[in-house]
DNA sequence: CTGAAAGCGCTTACAG
DNA sequence: CTGAAAGCGCTTACAG
């Protein structure tokens, strides 16, 4: 049905090497040539086949982006980072989902990253938000290919994160500042690395308060959905805190995503803690959510970066750009009787 | 570096066609060939490359999603459901970002999808919340690909849908029913199709209630962003009709993600107005917003179960799933002054 | 500036 | 059950 080179090469009365100059903007084709070529690929409404062209040229112009099926807002805000840096450039981005629990220790992810792997389509891959032990980031060496971390820190490929821990602590911190003595933590699932650091956090700053850490201050939903990063898990945590005998009188929550379930259930229950979430997602302003703001869209940007200039050059030296995360102060952090005690307001 | 066919084929003292068939699983391997095939492939980590097999095969495994580059939580759910469907089949996904305008006509945009049909690479597309005129839709017949539509229809291909119009009815007619009689709406940008559909259905259901349509019900932000989707944008609406001295007493909000800009401006303005939205984001039950739900997921399904059936089968008959979009009713339906009109719950 | 030829890494009739 | 050979649609030294 559609032409080929070969149709072209014919039709215009040269060898398809010089088709293929033609469209590959070789300067060394004369002008009258190259005119005749085009006259006859737009009339035959002729494209090189962008598979042949791979095959040939030993590059495929796609760049996969590998990411757990839970995938949520941190992932979008990501993907339109991406997204932007990718359209100037050579690249076609493909997605490749993967079944994934947050775990760091897990075959079964482990084989699904490799099949993608295996399948040998791009020139680049990105892992977002999929954790590995080191054994686990090593495995794939052998595949020699360009890879770049998002969400993620292995010290031999490129990689852009946020520091968690000092986001919580900067979090936690801020509401110890304005007096609260007695915080209770929403978590997600227990055993996930984003919980594990960011309650990791929560406890740094507790203990440098001289306040005691106990894991009776850290609340759990039930819902498992995407780790439990969701509306729902954050409303069944919150809930279990507001009736809890602990007395609390502030909460730091995991994402900010559940931090909307959560006030959710603090308007249920007409009670009104002090919360700061983690993310500072779009809409966590018009929430008047205080918030510890990742740089979601740059990290897709910087990655993509990243890993462009790795498929160019495989020999320079591995970059990891590590962001300090910013604490974004809104109504949320103050309790609902107007007391508004004295706020650090952080860089 | 990594091993093709022809190290398997010498290695395991085989041709290279026999190596091929035990990889394609054709039963008229013998148990012995195919188990030295077997060993020597993974003795060299040996996976056949999809490129090469994609030029061989003439089809590439792949299924891509044009989608416009301002995509947001619309889009966000329609790929989970996309995912979870490609999940259990031979395909894998390709995302393909499109700079667009909500503009019906639009060549630049026309020429951008045209160059993702010409790169041929992919076996079937799916077209999501971009929108051509009849003469557009007809353009892209030329590649004889198999073509699915979300959010969108046209005569000639699969498409899976919701009905805007009449969503936008039952939105304001609830309001109505409770005994509103100055209705504002929120609007995106002017000219998009989304806007003019829901505008649409607004204006019928005043029509029918006998109330005075005009231009003046409607309101726009400033925030060009994502065609005007954006909190920012439904807050600087929502702002302008509430110091309106047209002493409106409900508002139909154009998306969710405008509602929360809205309800943030009336919490500013400390004025509240029943307010109905359209989508029914997941978080929108969090923040108690009333909306038209749209089957986003499902429609992800859909639209990638009939593509690959056509994929299959391209002589099979088009067809079209329009979906009669429901109305939630939450708290935001009704005036903060606790007069709770009858509400006609709509099925 | 241009062409003939080999090669990219597979699949698939065809023949046996 | 297996192999030799042609073909998928390009690119790219090499030679002129």
């Amino acid at each position: 049905m559609s032409s080929t080179i070969y149709d072209i090469a014919r039709q215009a009365g040269v060898s398809i090497a010089t088709v293929s100059r033609v469209f590959n903007n070789n300067p060394k084709v004369s002008d009258v040539t190259r005119d005749k070529v085009l006259a006859v690929a737009s009339s035959l409404g002729y494209h090189p086949r962008a598979m042949a062209q791979s095959l040939a040229r030993r590059k495929t112009g796609l760049i996969t982006a590998i990411v757990p099926i839970i995938s949520n807002y941190f992932f979008m805000e990501v993907l339109a980072g991406m997204q932007d840096q990718l359209a100037d450039s050579e690249f076609y981005l493909q997605i490749s989902n993967i079944k994934t629990t947050g775990e760091v220790r897990s075959d079964s992810v482990r084989k699904e990253v490799e099949t993608i792997f295996n399948r040998g389509m791009s020139d680049g891959y990105i892992i977002i938000s999929i954790h590995f032990d080191d054994t686990g980031w090593d495995y794939f060496k052998k595949f020699e290919r360009p890879i770049a971390l998002i969400d993620e820190y292995y010290s031999d490929y490129d990689s852009v994160s946020v520091n968690s821990v000092e986001g919580a602590y900067k979090a936690t911190k801020s509401l110890i500042t304005q007096g609260y003595d007695r915080i209770a933590m929403v978590c997600a699932m227990a055993d996930s690395k984003p919980v594990i650091e960011r309650s990791t956090g929560f406890r740094k700053a507790l203990d440098e308060a001289g306040m005691t850490f106990h894991e009776n201050l850290l609340f759990y939903g039930q819902d498992t959905e995407r780790d439990g990063h969701t509306e729902l898990n954050g409303y069944q945590a919150m809930s279990a805190i507001l009736q809890s005998d602990q007395n609390f009188n502030a909460v730091f929550c995991n994402s900010d995503i559940q931090a909307l379930g959560a006030l959710k259930a603090m308007q249920d229950f007409n009670k009104k803690l002090p919360i700061v979430g983690f993310d500072d997602l779009s809409f966590s302003e018009f929430l008047g959510l205080s918030s510890i703001r990742q740089p979601m869209y740059q990290m897709g940007k910087i990655a993509i970066e990243k890993l462009i200039r790795r498929i160019h050059h495989p020999e320079i030296d591995v970059t990891h750009t590590i962001f300090s995360p910013e604490l974004i102060v809104r109504s949320s952090s103050f309790a609902s009787d107007g007391k508004q005690m004295p706020i650090e307001k952080s860089a």
